[in-house]
DNA sequence: TGTACATCAGTGAACGCGCGTTCACTGATGTAC
DNA sequence: TGTACATCAGTGAACGCGCGTTCACTGATGTAC
């Protein structure tokens, strides 16, 4: 073969990681398939060779990138599994500024929600981040209550954060949601 | 002159009505203004007598949303000014269900963060949001803090509520938030 | 060793479509003389 | 009273553009004989 045995596989990879990246920082509607092949150096005609549609792309790289986060954040817990660590790393600065890099639901949730009827994809990241506030929280009778409300408090949190235009705001809703939030955890 | 003397001013204001609920429930791209216009039995090559762009049509009829808003919220705290009423409603599955006569936050603000620099209008709604969720809250030292929070746990619920697909999960979102949140009101 | 053929990841022109925007126009009405 | 002209909200064809998708193709490599 001309090209080395797992080119294709590796073309498929770039592809979904470009995507995944694109589609959280710009959203679906606003990624086009013709600039984000460009940008890995390929034409746009190949990439009906990797997948069948762009659903069909949406929903591989969204599934490409929850397993992902759920690796770094299996790493990251081995140091410290807790809802407050959780916390702190998703309304920080750093999330905020590199959407790509982040949750998908802040920037893709209303997308998501009103598309055809592509998958269960959103309902399983809802309950992969409900599954991790709970399993970092003291086990009362309220943690799973609690966990959702603490789900609704970030993601609303950074969605406004992100759109905010006034920086002094944005930086309020981060650290006054971050820090009324660590405060319920305990009491 | 072949039409009222308003007529301009009425066409006007049809505009803005539909398209405030257009952009609330489909988003700000996925609105054209081809299809707007028909359905209020125009050509959309009149628009332009109008707005200046569909730029200028966001800004305008999101303005003229958050006013009506406004004044229908105004009716409502005759009866009830209280925080814990403003949560319920926001968290009904009527707000849920009709997201085209509702707040616009929960829709568009993923949209209106990245657009160029229309104007400050997504942190005038934040802004009016914390004033009226403080204004219904007893005010300990605490109450504006609790306030950014609050707005960020009923934006996030809408959000999750309206992207999931188990009807079981979006309703447990709604409920549960709700209910966290009244429960902080007075502790 | 040399020629003929098969493989197949990626190419790039072309498709129909809807978008935001422009513009010369229509046609019902009002005013001027 | 009748004719000529001005007004102007709305019309609809046309513009260039980018979209998702299709498809006949290229060209480097491998295999068969």
């Amino acid at each position: 073969m001309r090209y080395a045995e797992d080119h294709k596989a590796q073309t498929h990879q770039r592809i979904l990681q470009e995507a995944a990246a694109r589609f959280r920082r710009d959203g679906i509607g606003a990624t086009g398939l013709q600039p984000l092949m460009k940008a890995l150096g390929l034409t746009h005609g190949g990439f009906y060779a990797h997948f069948k549609s762009k659903d069909d792309l949406v929903e591989k790289s969204l599934r490409c990138a929850v397993d992902q986060l759920q690796a770094s954040r299996a790493e990251k817990m081995a140091e410290d599994s807790s809802t407050q660590a959780f916390i702190n790393s998703y309304l920080s600065t750093a999330h905020r500024d590199h959407p790509e890099k982040g949750c998908p639901l802040p920037t893709m949730a209303s997308e998501l929600g009103q598309r055809g009827q592509p998958s269960e994809i959103t309902d399983e990241l809802i309950n992969r981040m409900l599954a991790t506030l709970e399993a970092g929280m003291p086990a009362d009778g309220q943690s799973s209550d609690k966990s959702v409300m603490f789900m609704s408090g970030l993601v609303g949190a950074m969605v406004l954060a992100r759109s905010a235009k006034d920086p002094a705001l944005a930086e309020r809703i981060l650290e006054t949601t971050r820090d009324q939030l660590k405060q319920l955890i305990e009491g």
